[in-house]
DNA sequence: AATGAATGAGTATTCATTCAT
DNA sequence: GATGAATGAATACTCATTCAT
């Protein structure tokens, strides 16, 4: 049988990772694509419905991965309240900077993707985010989180930190340092910026 | 000759600034920022350079104001660094605030404009960014703020959670009351997620 | 009064010579003329009609000229046909070479003015090629000229060979010596390339 | 896949040519062009760069023919210096009188893309009046063509002369019939106007 | 499935000309 | 007459998408 190779579908992807990233969805040329991908132009309407489709499932991946992640942590019954909190940001920091253009095509389109079309957008952004904010609620039920923080606008504050963040060492990974980056989120986040004694 | 009424430059930059925020930079028509500015399209370019500028211009604007802004409020000598934080804080609130379709543009155009032309980006920016961080320096030197911050890491970290923010407010105001989010800024900045106590 | 300087007028003409010598009639903008003749847009307008008009009258002034000149030279009784057409010949070298910028002008857009709107060409060109022609003929008839030659055939000869040699000249003065150039129109156009002897 | 059926290159020149010579280069439209080559506007840009790029082309094929032609003549040892020297003016008016739309765009356009963008302009224009020169240095060393006459000068009188009869004929052919217009050019490039007995 | 030539709707920008002052 | 801000029609070129092969 002609074994489907498979990578076709997969390399048109990590073609466009990499095209958006560096000239921006808009000044993507779909031609740039498909031969960084080594592929026709005709194929890549074969997999991929249209240039916006290409851009969903991008986020697709992304965010179905963090959810499946998430989803494994959330019921662990080992863990603590604080230890799930900082596995959470680990897991982010870990699957943005496995691929840094990722980061900056996420970084750069969801926002606006998110404002026009939000009804094509993957559901499983709201379902990681749904899960992110199911642990500050438990935190905060189990008193270890502060019972006055609005929720809503923690998720918001943290989601938005770390876009800016992991997009700005995307850029220029030698002035964000991934360790530092990592402490001082899970620390700025956790203990703020004043110095408690 | 017919002399310049002298709004014809700010009606262009307010119905840009519309155009922009409703259907983003590159799905934004010339033709319609003049339409709404109730002006020629040729009185565009004689305004602007071109669509870049416009863009460029709504940038230098609001930037420009708030490190003038933040300018005067660092100099004072009767504010504690909190108080002077707290007040940056407010100051940005209230800035975007004001306008939220401007709000709407700098979330979504400015992280693109700054990674592709940074050289074109307003320099006001850079300046009231360097304004905030020795807000936090000086915060950290009086023993006031925590050490172990980076303050290069926290800037963005806070920069990015506003953006996210106020981009939610202008979008749908009802869901993130100002208030409510002034406060949990600040405190989630200053205290952190975690109950002390 | 008022003195009517008089020279708006002319100055716009200078102006616009050069910048159509320069760039070409359709790249030359009409503020580009404005500012060498150190006169306003609008001013422009007052004294002629259009962009056309201008190049029009820059026709009319070089063919007026030499209409002028050659109905004295062609009444002249104390001249053979062969010193009156030599004066001919000098009198349009000295013509275009007082001008460089124009003879570059007439060279680049009169074939294609002529063709597309010949109704409004200066009538001074015809009645110039007209008494060209009559020297030729009265010197045919008179058995100094071959009587071989088709007559509508050597005013084309004769200026479209000009043409390409004035430009020449214009474009790079060095290369095309005035005086060779003469010498050897002179010759050729009456003794050909052949070496009689 | 559609494959190229190998004449919309071809048709695109040829409606080119007839706008071109219509219209002028300035006014031709690019979607005239395209409606009268029956293809679509953008098949244009698949074969051509831009406007300029197709005027180029047209250039290219009349100097490149006319060069081939003039290299297979040059060898020959049958001919004596005239014999080559009339071969050449013949072939001149074989290669415009194909074609008039084609004379009209040669006479029209190229001395301003000539003196514009020289370096892109087509090399076989400069190797094709190459050989000329070398068969008139060479009547001159043999002493058939007078040895007085400047070959640089020679070469812009005889070209310019034939621009403006081929453009006369393809614009009125009744009134510059072909077989007068060769012999009157060979007539007085060869033997002047003078009545030489 | 794979291809890439063909398509043509869509748009930023230019610039000759006008006209209120 | 003089000015130059205002105008908007006009057009080359792009590029996502299609579809005959």
């Amino acid at each position: 049988m002609r074994k489907k190779e498979g990578n076709k579908e997969v390399d048109i992807l990590s073609a466009a990772i990499k095209v958006f990233a560096e000239c921006g969805f808009f000044d993507a040329k779909i031609a740039k694509i498909a031969e960084l991908a080594n592929v026709s132009i005709g194929s890549i309407y074969v997999y991929y419905e249209n240039k916006d489709d290409i851009l969903f499932k991008i986020f697709e991946q992304i965010w179905g991965g963090l959810y499946h992640n998430l989803e494994s942590l959330v019921g662990r019954k080992d863990l603590t309240m604080v230890d799930k909190y900082d596995a959470m940001i680990d897991m982010i920091f870990d699957t943005f900077t496995e691929n840094s253009a990722t980061a900056i095509v996420i970084a750069h389109e969801q926002q606006r993707i998110l404002m026009r079309t939000p009804e094509k957008f993957t559901p499983y952004y709201e379902q990681f985010v749904g899960l992110g904010e199911r642990i500050v609620r438990e935190g905060i039920k189990k008193g270890i989180f502060n019972p006055n923080i609005n929720v809503n606008i923690f998720r918001h504050f943290l989601l938005g930190a770390f876009r800016d963040l992991i997009n700005s060492w995307a850029v220029s990974p030698k002035d964000f340092p991934l360790n530092t980056m990592r402490q001082n989120v899970k620390f700025l986040s956790k203990y703020g910026l004043l110095n408690h004694k």
